[in-house]
DNA sequence: GTCGTTGCTGCAACATGTTGCGATAACAGC
DNA sequence: GCTGTTATCGCAACATGTTGCAGCAACGAC
């Protein structure tokens, strides 16, 4: 009997943290609320919007995309997750991010890379410096033609 | 009689070249795509997709929004517009687009500003050098927070 | 355990595009 | 002017979110 428990306490201290930094702003802890964590517990990199309706509506099946973008609102103030915008703009969404990152996307093939953060520092300085803008690292999206896709466009022309 | 003619033919003018262009490629000149191009010849700046579909129809009413997109698409094709995306990710126009510029964005306060081109330059040229990656200045959008919103944020906390 | 406060949910409507498809019409050739 | 080819149109359905609102329920207080 006891010897299934850890687990299952495990999960709960995983979530009670969670639940503490709710009540510390005057927000709640509900049923919709954990089974979105539980989602987000077994994501590893980035998720549509989309997509993660979708794997918490088979979890919860009565579960509206409203509750989970509105969910999702609130975990971004708290710094569990963060999002960026994919190729059609639509939101990509980072599980505890480690490092502030933004990425790369080309058109041309779909492709994605991460940026690094040393790439972006001198543009995020000179901003900063410049205009005394901080730029959101790990919102920024850049668009353009990534190498292979550039040496095909050459071949074709 | 021959004293109305002129506006007429420059109207005409204005548009044979769009037509010329579109027929090089095989593609054709329509009523539709003329109501847009009158729309877009009256536009200084930038527009989103929304506003032209609305301008579109007070022309015509009988518009639909995927005919103008569609249009939109082939426009850009031609190099007549492109697009960027503002602060929710939706679709901004900028019509004869003289210099490739990108955009700085603020959630805060929904300000917009241009970035002149040689404050990415070193970000294009880093890019490049380092991966072979082509960055679309045009269609740049760097998020964060402008000076202004930051010395609020300052005085709160 | 009950109560009151108020944050949260689910619904319905809406906003902004996108896509597949059958009907239409622009254009070149005659 | 006709005719044939095929790009384009309009419609309907869909994708991805967002927002207003009325009722529900999480939580702290007692
Ligand atoms: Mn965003
Ligand atoms: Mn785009
Ligand atoms: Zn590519
Ligand atoms: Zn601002």
């Amino acid at each position: 009997m006891t010897g299934q428990r850890p687990a299952a306490e495990r999960a709960t201290d995983r979530w009670a943290d969670v639940r503490r930094r709710l009540r510390a702003r005057g927000l709640r802890w509900t049923p919709q609320r954990r089974v979105l964590l539980e989602v987000l517990a077994g994501v590893d990199g980035h998720v549509t919007g989309a997509e993660l309706v979708e794997r918490t509506r088979r979890i919860d099946p009565t579960t509206t995309p409203s509750t989970v973008y509105r969910t999702l609102d609130v975990l971004e103030g708290l710094g569990l997750v963060s999002h960026s915008h994919g190729l059609e703009g639509r939101q990509e969404f980072h599980v505890n991010p480690r490092a502030d990152h933004g990425h790369l996307v080309c058109p041309g093939c779909g492709g994605s890379w991460e940026l690094a953060p040393d790439e972006v520092a001198e543009l995020v300085a000179g901003l900063r410096d410049g205009r005394g803008f901080e730029v959101a690292v790990d919102h920024l999206t850049i668009e353009g033609r990534c190498a292979d896709c550039a040496r095909a466009g050459m071949a074709r022309a």
